[in-house]
DNA sequence: AATTATTTTTAGATTTGTCTAAATTAAGAA
DNA sequence: TTCTTAATTTAGACAAATCTAAAAATAATT
């Protein structure tokens, strides 16, 4: 069993572990609001309890057994997203801080309850894919905005930047989950993006496009 | 803001207040399964903090400030109780370690878009009253222990008889305030009512059972 | 009232996770 | 390659919550 903290270790190598390979100290002490000494610290704890591999200097990367702890977190923490929105109305940008900390909760007969309770969800609030409880994710063709070409259709399936500032502007711009899109027009000069949004024109800027994901249909 | 553990001290105290007026360190010890040296230490934080009132060697009691927070975890811990059984099918024996976990989780809108969820329930799976937002429970009406009928589940909140022979009877019974009873057979001969207390079978005379005061839940 | 037993507190140590400041290693520039 | 800068690690300290063992206070008993 790890400890609140030791688990937020390894769901943050976990999230950056997408990105570089192996994670370096100062990505996690920055991630984890802590000073790079500190994650030191931790990461010798984590290897001694063979969860994560690590090389003094390079950086660590998660054991199989590490990784099957992190996804676990992920799950439970994207269940829980899930259940904040469908059932308690919470908005996709209220959910994050809350399910921060109900991901923490030990209890297996409590998460594999609350998904049957939620119907199996694939994909978290955000679109985000929710693995199942042998650590699988349903494999999923997801495209960014900013690489489909003139005419390309698709539904909105996810976001790939989750700050509050962005999900705002997403949510004033009604581009939400599961909404369809169309490219009218991908602006040569600087990338931006002409959308048809419910027979709406609407133009979004290529760093916004970079982080909507689209299932293309 | 108080930590995970002051918190778990302060549901105890609350909790042991109903017993016993102040709470001897012993029992904290007891209930909380620490020594009572840990339970001095702690004691002297919250009373720092002005959550307890604290005379050494006496024992402690709850400031109204402390109070305030403990009636605010019990609300947490019951209404998940709620949740853990109405919405996932959990059995009432089965929530109270889960809930100890649910109840930490800091959100006061979580907690009471969950209350709404649950359609403000007024009592949890063992039949104990769930506070409102502003710390108030449901007043309750107290029946003479023999109007109960078979079956019937409640606590000890008062006596009719105030006489020294009758509360050193109740007592040497263990028949004492805040104990929780139910009712198995009342007996059609003589009225006499047997009880199940703390798992063990009790039979008390109509007389004594008239005199006691119980709240049905 | 004196003695014994129980309860509570103190003193000092331990564990977990963190920190600062200094030392070390790796990477980049001249 | 050598020097400089940036990243990482070590060493030593600290706060929170706990513990053991010993001392002090209270309660119970003779």
């Amino acid at each position: 069993m790890q400890s609140y903290t030791e688990e937020n270790y390894l769901k943050i190598i976990y999230h950056l572990s997408e990105i570089s390979h192996p994670v370096q100290t100062n990505a996690i002490a920055e991630r984890i609001q802590t000073k790079a000494a500190s994650v030191t610290d931790m990461i010798k704890k984590l290897s001694e309890k063979e969860l994560v591999h690590y090389v003094k200097y390079q950086g660590v990367t998660l054991t199989e057994k590490g990784k099957v702890t992190a996804i676990n977190i992920v799950r439970k923490h994207r269940l829980w997203e899930v259940f904040l929105v469908d059932k308690l109305n919470f908005k996709w940008d209220e959910v994050h801080e809350v399910a921060e900390e109900l991901e923490h909760i030990q209890s297996n007969l409590l998460i594999e309850r609350l998904d049957e309770f939620l119907d199996f969800p694939k994909v978290d609030p955000h679109g985000d894919p929710i693995p199942d409880k042998h650590g699988n994710f349903a494999e999923m063709a997801l495209v960014k905005l900013s690489k489909l070409k003139n005419g390309d259709k698709g539904t909105i399936t996810g976001v790939s930047e989750h700050s509050s500032p962005f999900l705002k502007h997403l949510e004033k711009l009604g581009l939400t989950l599961g909404k369809r899109i169309a490219v009218v027009d991908v602006v040569e000069f600087d990338g931006s993006v002409e959308l048809l949004l419910e027979q709406e024109k609407l133009n979004i800027s290529r760093e916004v496009a970079k982080h909507i994901l689209i299932t293309k249909n």
